[in-house]
DNA sequence: CACTTTAGTGTCATAAAGTCACAAAATTGA
DNA sequence: TCAATTTTGTGACTTTATGACACTAAAGTG
């Protein structure tokens, strides 16, 4: 097919003759932070490590880019939502990419980073019936030894969920389908530490028409019952042109 | 020092045995898509491939991480940049990273892109004096062929800097270190591609205390010359709680 | 059935951007 | 020299969305 002369010209050439192991390539993990807001208070996802390095510690749930698995990043972070959580988050975004020498003792190593919400009850079956995971109040999670570098990727994630919350209501996938107002408000007011006007937070939703009713009324508690919304699909990528005061 | 069952248990030892060439791994790149804003218009740097696969389309810079080189990501940002502009950019940012089985024909790849800001005026001798970079004007950019997916990197970048436009400065740092307020003004409404309010804009830079006075004036001109401003380093992170009209 | 609790609304105040006319400071050309 | 032109920069009113907060609505409770 390709004479030697051809080689050192044709792409194809090029291509037949490529030796990947001719130079090293740093190591490439996908991680995860995954948030769930529960009980007025907002959890991640953490796993135990059962293998070196770092074995035992608690790290945000991830692994290697499976070349015979995964054809794109993405497959990879939805493989390692369904492996620790059973099923696939409403809400996945890439986060940031942290590479260097120093992260992993084993070699240069990248991790590209994603942050997903996730309803508690949608994983709530499976998390229980897996040993090596749990969710950990964030305030907590982010007070422990954390395995690498995963501290700082969890500090970005808050950072960037509070940054969120204070111009789209994409947080509301951290809820069950089907929520209230009063409720994702909550959520809100937690992840930016800080009490919201009710008027002013329902006013800029029901304008950008960002919710559904869900024809429901809630269930429990005392006071008047509040409506059941979802989010309308807009909700993803919609963002207000003011923020809410922070 | 490590007998067989240490090997097994401690992470010395598992460390001391650990043979990265046993899994695959994919490439690892970083590619830049850098901006500057010259004689009205938005520009980005461009190289042409020397080397397969790709060989002699016009591609982003960027190229492999090298272990030897590289302590970092930014640290190859930083060398690329510096290879193709000959200075340190005064605003890089990391955009998003792209990666699947497919964008490479080698293997499968990984890019971590970047954004770069730059001063034209900062680079133009070296740009000039390398026969395979150059400036090309970002509608002109995008509408050729690019090597790999680098065409998707573009229009991201383009995408984010226009948000910026709306609720920072940051595109300032495509000017001069020096520049007035109506060049700023111009940049940004090429940017989102409206007019914008003078008035208005001007307005939040002055009350976020974004600029300091150059204390000069500009030269040339026919009408009132406008005062010459430079950057204050609170610029890079503000983000105003209100957009402009988009 | 009055009282408490929580959900949801009406209304005015406030802050920041939009609009636009006009003043200021330079050049140009009778 | 000075009126016309051009561009920069400001004053002042309008508009718009959020902040504040009182008030109404709809449930449970003793």
């Amino acid at each position: 097919m390709n004479t030697g002369a051809d080689m050192a010209q044709s792409e194809a050439g090029f291509l037949a003759n490529y030796d990947r192991k001719a130079f090293d390539t740093p190591l490439v993990t996908v991680d995860a932070v995954i948030f769930t807001f529960w009980q007025d208070d907002l959890y991640v996802l953490l796993t135990q490590r059962s293998s070196h390095p770092a074995l035992g510690q608690w790290a945000l749930p991830g692994g290697f880019v499976d070349e015979s698995k995964d054809t794109t990043l993405e497959d990879t972070v939805h493989r390692k939502l369904r492996e620790k959580t059973g099923v696939d988050a409403p809400y996945v975004e890439q986060l940031i990419t942290l590479g260097n020498q120093q992260r992993d003792a084993r070699a240069w190593s990248v991790t590209v980073a994603y942050t997903a919400l996730i309803a508690h009850q949608d994983c709530e079956t499976h998390v229980d019936n897996v040993s090596d995971v749990k969710w950990i109040p964030y305030q907590q999670a982010v007070s422990r030894k954390l395995a690498f570098d995963h501290k700082i990727l969890l500090k970005t994630a808050r950072q960037r969920l509070k940054q969120k919350a204070l111009y789209s209501i994409v947080p509301g996938y951290a809820l069950p389908e089907e929520f209230t107002l009063p409720e994702l408000q909550r959520l809100h007011e937690v992840l930016i530490d800080k009490p919201l006007q009710k008027k002013s937070f329902r006013r800029r939703i029901e304008q950008a028409e960002l919710l559904e009713e869900a024809g429901q009324r809630a269930p429990q508690g005392k006071g008047r019952p509040s409506v059941v919304y979802r989010l309308r699909d807009r909700a993803r990528g919609y963002t207000f042109t003011r923020n809410l005061e922070s």
